[in-house]
DNA sequence: TTAGTTTTGATCGTGTGCGATATAAACTTG
DNA sequence: CAAGTTTATATCGCACACGATCAAAACTAA
């Protein structure tokens, strides 16, 4: 009968994850619409606006992502003009990622959208200490989480 | 340049919400694949098995999914022989979705899955603190960030 | 009661995520 | 250096998410 209880949707950590990273990606939206971009675009995006020319290898680490969701993206991104890839000539296996002009101008648009973002939890009454509180536990269990997916 | 720093990949929520939301679900993964499910429909199934003979609209309310989501879903259950729609009576719009015999006996192998995800994350060296923080803290936000949904 | 509105659920199209698999280049070893 | 292995990326298929739209039933007012 504990058992019973801890089936019950309130009781898993599962669905809260769920449900408010899916409620956090729509409070993007607009603001990403702006940009005629989609939220794991933005991602990339923002890998790229911090570091210029990397590899889809580079990328696909850093955002967790596997080449089947990351191959697909960046050829959409490639066709709204956003980026450009192109074979390695030192290892013809690595296929790099560079912004084009637009897709680096675009980051001056984007930088407002942090702050807004925070505007809104507040305005929600979401307190900055919770914001952070929250930021801080994720990023220690996406270190801890994502460790054990090296091993496989 | 105080917003160049925000638009980094480590300083925005978004993105380990976003990552954690995804390598958690593949946590639980195994053991929905022995029970021949996906994640969203164990979900379903944990609403059910709560409440069985509920609405899609009920489903629809307490997973924050909208029927463009659901529909297909429920009726990919229906398919795996999971639950059975029926279209009520007293209002013809609606349709009732009930477990069928298998579908509620998948309970008893889904028991013993929180306990299993706990003691995964224990071992990973998250402590029950940190979960019971985080489960709270995103149970906050979902209610506040779900809230605003109504009104749109 | 009838015209207009709301509610319920479904369908369509697009863009992810991801397991499984494929392919070619680079590396490793005997 | 040839055979086997690893690495980097891509392709395929399936199952979501979700915006936009639709149809039908139920409700609401004039």
């Amino acid at each position: 009968m504990k058992d019973e209880n801890q089936l019950k949707l309130s009781s898993q950590i599962c669905f809260p994850m769920y449900s408010v990273s899916r409620l956090i990606t729509k409070m993007y939206k607009p603001y990403l619409d702006e940009l005629g971009i989609t939220y794991p675009q933005y991602l990339v995006l923002l890998v790229l606006w911090e570091n210029d020319n990397q590899s889809v290898n580079d990328i696909s680490k850093k955002l967790l992502l596997n080449s089947n969701t990351i191959s697909p993206l960046l050829k959409r991104m490639e066709k709204l003009k956003l980026i450009q890839r192109t074979r390695s000539s030192k290892d013809e296996r690595s296929v790099l990622v560079e912004l084009t002009e637009s897709g680096a101008e675009l980051k001056n648009n984007a930088l407002p959208i942090p702050e807004k973002l925070m505007s809104e939890l507040i305005a929600k009454d979401i307190s900055v200490e919770d914001i952070i509180k929250l930021k801080d536990l994720l990023c220690n269990w996406m270190t801890v989480l994502a460790e054990e997916r090296d091993l496989s």
